[in-house]
DNA sequence: GCAGTTCCTTGACTTTCGTCAAGTAATTTT
DNA sequence: AAAATTACTTGACGAAAGTCAAGGAACTGC
């Protein structure tokens, strides 16, 4: 069937250019930057920022305890590095930039950029121009790509974290305000009744949405949340394709929902993903304007059922 | 001043996209695919296709040979690599995978797609779409970046060997033929009366175009080529803005060129790059459209003179 | 307050990577 | 045909990277 070829293109595309990127500029920008620096030394010293705990730091560089110890140990000597204990738990110890290792870096930086800046040279603005759009568009997809989607009980700690700032958020945008109690409970989500997905960035939740069953057939989706530091990567359509995704698993073939009219980038959305406005279908007393859409008909993209949201840590 | 600015936000970009995407892919890339191998020879294993001689290996791989010599010992011993010499000459050995190393290498393929296939399953279908579009682009960017563009010496060989790929070019599409003796000589383009720049990609000639002084304060643009492997990269785009700028710094402020009608791409092109139609200025009989473009006033690119294109090797 | 954990350091390796120099066989130059 | 050069292998070694286990100090849970 055509989507799935289309994947097996979309994967080669990113091969393909993950072998041709990392040929061309993986190699210089770590040889080449660690000045007389051992490797792994450089990549240390270029992933210290403000002070680290070694825990942190070992987790991020997934290296082993003992070789951390050392090669710290070496940078220390160097004075690069100031090791201190972490006052709240003195097992754990703390490493900080000198100001000698803060320049070390910065002359790091300086290379890097200077080798991008080569390369960039080359090409005439325009082109320059139309590249440095390319990156920083692939760079916000691939940031939307690592958010985990993950369907939660409603009940959990982290759900209600998630509706809370919802809550918090719509108090404040709508002048009528409004109440957690205008939520829907953990009850009206949990088994069969409905779904609740939130969205992990690193672990840390930025964005969540329900559906639930409205009538056989039809379901409402609700609550969809983004977090503000997580916008404008389109983590809202990702959501809202899940959603119709699940709706679709739980048998129905339409999907409804209501909303603020206040929620502009909202309403954009949902117009922008092939939902359509309807007449009123409920008394919620926030909502001034409704959308559906059906999951199965022709819409703007293609059909959600085929897309299947990843259950699970997707780098498990 | 404000290109300054601009050159300076695209670096900033390009770096932020290269760390994100290194940290996020590379180390996955490198360290997980290797199967239970050493990453040199993992490494070797991938770069081996049809049967190669070490020198060339060498080369391409930047090892020293004593290393080489033993991966492959190392991989012959595990019977992924079949050794034997060049018949031409016996100095010369040459690598060949066999069939259980070829079957090792698509492995590991099929471990790369799979991580990638993995990351891009996150998206929904027209995210990834738009992933896959802004990595298409930036790679042909990026390619088109690494292509150096040389001022050569119209006598020179590899000036020579452009020009009669122009020709050849022309000859089978213009009905009336074209012969090598249409172009312009070498003498009309060398010193103080005209410019000759080449693009190589890999030291390969794909590429080239000529200015000569056409009055005081008028240049004219000739025999721009791509080669066909090199096309839809944008190169055309970059050799005459790298053109323009040779003719700014020979003291002009105008371009003029003219054009054969069946050359609809580079009619395009010129349109695109803010050359307006004139009226007829040459007796040049394969002709029939005229183009000019001022080199300060308002265009829709920025000031070409602002671009100045490295002469010499860019990653040198 | 004591056993069990956690966080980190140290010691004792092995493997891999990278470099130099000496050596051998084939080829080219003189 | 001898000398020089080239293409590769081998030996020897040092530095870096990676692994495992023992141990000490600080914290946690009962």
């Amino acid at each position: 069937m055509s989507s799935h070829l289309t994947e097996r293109a979309d994967v080669t595309a990113f091969r393909r250019f993950s072998r041709y990127f990392t040929a061309r500029t993986g190699v210089l920008s770590d040889r080449y930057l660690g000045l007389a620096r051992p490797l792994g030394q450089a990549r240390l010293l270029f992933e210290l920022g403000e002070a680290t705990g070694l825990g942190e730091l070992r987790r991020r560089l997934e290296i082993d305890a003992g070789q951390l110890s050392r090669m710290l140990a070496a940078l220390q000597a160097q004075r690069l590095v100031r090791l201190s204990r972490d006052p709240a738990d003195r097992r754990r110890r703390v490493v900080e930039l000198t100001a000698r290792g803060r320049r070390e870096r910065a002359e790091q930086q300086r290379r890097a950029d200077e080798v991008a800046e080569r390369l960039l040279s080359a090409l005439p603005p325009e082109q320059r121009a139309e590249l440095t759009g390319a990156l920083t568009k692939a760079e916000r997809l691939l940031r939307l790509a690592v958010i985990e989607l993950r369907p939660l009980d409603p009940a959990s700690a982290e759900a209600r974290y998630c509706l809370t700032a919802y809550a918090t958020e719509l108090a404040a945008r709508f002048p009528e305000g409004f109440e957690v109690s205008d939520l829907l409970t953990a009850d009206q989500l949990s088994a069969g009744r409905g779904r609740f997905l939130a969205a992990f960035e690193e672990e840390r939740p930025v964005g969540c949405g329900a559906v639930r069953t409205l009538q056989p057939g039809v379901a409402e989706l609700r609550h969809l949340w983004v977090a503000a530091q997580a916008r404008g990567a389109g983590l809202g359509r990702r959501l809202l394709r899940a959603l119709e995704a699940e709706a679709a698993e739980l048998g129905h073939h339409t999907v409804r929902l209501g909303t603020h009219e206040v929620l502009g980038e909202a309403i954009g959305l949902y117009r922008r993903c092939g939902y359509r406005e309807i007449p009123r279908y409920s008394a919620d007393p926030h909502n001034h304007l409704w959308f559906e859409r059906p999951l199965t008909g022709p819409g703007p993209s293609p059909d959600p059922a085929v897309y299947r949201p990843a259950h699970g840590p997707a780098t498990g």
